[in-house]
DNA sequence: TTGAAAGCGCTACCAT
DNA sequence: ATGGTAGCGCTTTCAA
């Protein structure tokens, strides 16, 4: 289960102990049950004001803060939302999300904490998130089984939900299902007109999880109309895109959906650099919608990716903890929309 | 102090309440202390083999995940690492930095937790930090004051640690002095034969951070040289950048330090299709050195940046965790180089 | 080798 | 209006 190593004992003892309700109690000369209830403003119960004022200025002057393990301890549950920070870097997209979301939540009261599990295998992560006992987990990416949803659920998680390409069972699913990308980039490139489709595949394995979804879907956008695809391996550096642009003619491609933007400008900048002309001899699309591909000449071609807005998911979420007997839902959360400029 | 406000009671309660150590001790036919001896690997107390299969069997079959509050709680002291979301959206730079301390603070046993403050003001922030009792908080930016320190060590925290312009009286400071890259910048320029030198400051103040200090450092190099320095407001737009393209010229200037790449790709594309040489007429460097800004033609200057690497900002931690009495030090964290390519 | 029990800091019930 | 106190889950002496 948890071993705890042993650590050297503190080198010296701190100067002040660290002030509990006791000391306030003391300080100000009442019970510990009066500052709890001063402190919170405990609704069920009337506190004269001289006390109230006292309790107030003994905390002050003793720099007193709670013990929020003793009291979700107490309380027997508390207001964490745990979100594991996801291992693959992302992007700012994901970033600015991220935040929404957290600001959406606190105003629901809840806190929520991005723990590092780097190192952590699959269940045994689970059973790292479940040791602080979150009121509600929310899972980027894939990585978590129905045994850790399990295993979470058991301590007490009156929530799980992932972020992901895929439902776990146990858990609410918000699918971000990245096909819905590629298939808005291979039917754009059909309406264009090409027949000739290539989809670049990042070397990184970490972001497999995005590409695979998305060459998927470029897939079934082609499915039945006799437009080939054609999948090309490049990695985020100059030099594989110049050798992939040197071969890029033997390829006979009249289109390429290059993944993302950034893959997109590495690959038209050593295409253009190859004397290959876009969009006329390949048309170029990217995704994400970068204000950097609107600088290229020509601008770059993108799809815009919409996720939900934190509001939403933090509703979800609070509504998923207050009904958690209920079971558990599936929402598709991912939009796609094609940004049409000078590249396609 | 804290108000906790009232959430409405659990609309059906679970059908299997959350297994302690004391079920399991139940379940295996021994008492807790056991429970705990077994599961911790006590070496102080020798139990039977047959006893801890029994402890760790029934451990097993009940889904035992201990808990973390409860135990650091009695032990009055976490290995938790409370480390603030930055509020500004930071790029892959930090990320990746982040992930790397993440690893490094792990092969101490320190566990990280990132915890999102949005909304909350200084002290305030460090109130709520320090209800987590973690045993250091690594604070990213400033917004820290000397109150939020002692706040924090009188709850407990063995080490505070601030990664960011300036030191604050009681904390470590991983000083991060970003007129570093500035004052590259400007001595580049100014060996390339500029004299007349722009420094673009972005209008997103959540950036000034980063901003004043780097314009700063550019003035430093220029200090007694006789070149002069003009601040040159930029929106992260494209609109933004065509109106600062159109009044160039009056601006005079043959060179400009833009920032970081992304702002020096936005103006440098602006400026080319002004029609303005570069480098010839004004020679442009960005900073933090993206793949990106390789691309370009001309490819980009940028001064790279070096942050300290996970593995030593976590033996700092860990050695300001364990010599707590002794002074805070102060380490100057942030290396500058400058990458000379085509664009100056 | 194992068990009984105290106590970490806090809140909520029940007295007064 | 305020105080006494039990007990949340855990670890760790001390006794047996």
């Amino acid at each position: 289960m948890v071993q705890i190593p042993e650590h050297p004992a503190p080198t010296s003892t701190p100067q002040y102990s660290v002030p509990t309700s006791a000391d306030v109690a003391r300080l100000a000369g009442v019970s510990r049950a009066t500052v709890s209830y001063v402190l919170n403003n405990a609704s069920a119960v009337r506190i004269s004001e001289p006390t109230r004022r006292r309790v107030h200025q003994a905390a002050k002057e003793l720099g007193y803060v709670p013990h929020a393990a003793a009291r979700s301890l107490r309380a027997g549950h508390s207001r964490m939302v745990l979100m594991p920070a996801p291992a693959v870097p992302v992007g700012p997209l994901y970033s600015q999300f991220f935040n929404e979301l957290q600001w959406a939540l606190s105003r629901f009261d809840y806190t929520v904490v991005q723990y590092g599990s780097v190192g952590l295998q699959g269940d045994e992560a689970a059973r790292a998130w479940a040791e602080l006992r979150p009121v509600a987990v929310l899972v980027p990416g894939s990585g978590l089984g129905p045994q850790g949803v399990a295993v979470l659920k058991r301590s007490g998680a009156r929530a799980v939900l992932t972020l992901g390409p895929e439902r776990v069972e146990g858990a609410h699913a918000l699918l971000m299902d990245h096909s819905v990308v590629g298939r808005s980039a291979g039917a754009h490139l059909l309406a264009r007109g090409r027949r000739r489709i290539g989809v670049v595949m990042p070397e990184d394995p970490g972001l497999d999880i995005f590409a695979k979804p998305r060459l998927e879907g470029v897939r079934q956008a082609l499915h039945g109309t006799g437009a080939t695809l054609t999948e090309v391996p490049l990695a985020y550096e100059e030099q594989s895109a110049a050798q992939l642009a040197a071969r890029w003619r033997a390829l006979g491609l009249d289109a390429v959906f290059a993944y993302n933007d950034e893959y997109a400008m590495l690959l038209m900048r050593a295409l253009q650099d190859e004397g290959i002309p876009i969009p006329d001899e390949t048309a170029v699309i990217g995704a994400d919608d970068l204000m950097l591909g609107r600088l290229l000449r020509p601008r770059l071609s993108t799809v815009h990716i919409e996720l939900p807005s934190g509001q939403e998911l933090a509703e979800l979420v609070d509504r998923a903890v207050r009904d958690f007997g209920a079971p558990p839902g599936t929402h598709e959360v991912l939009g796609a929309t094609v940004l049409h400029r000078a590249s396609s």
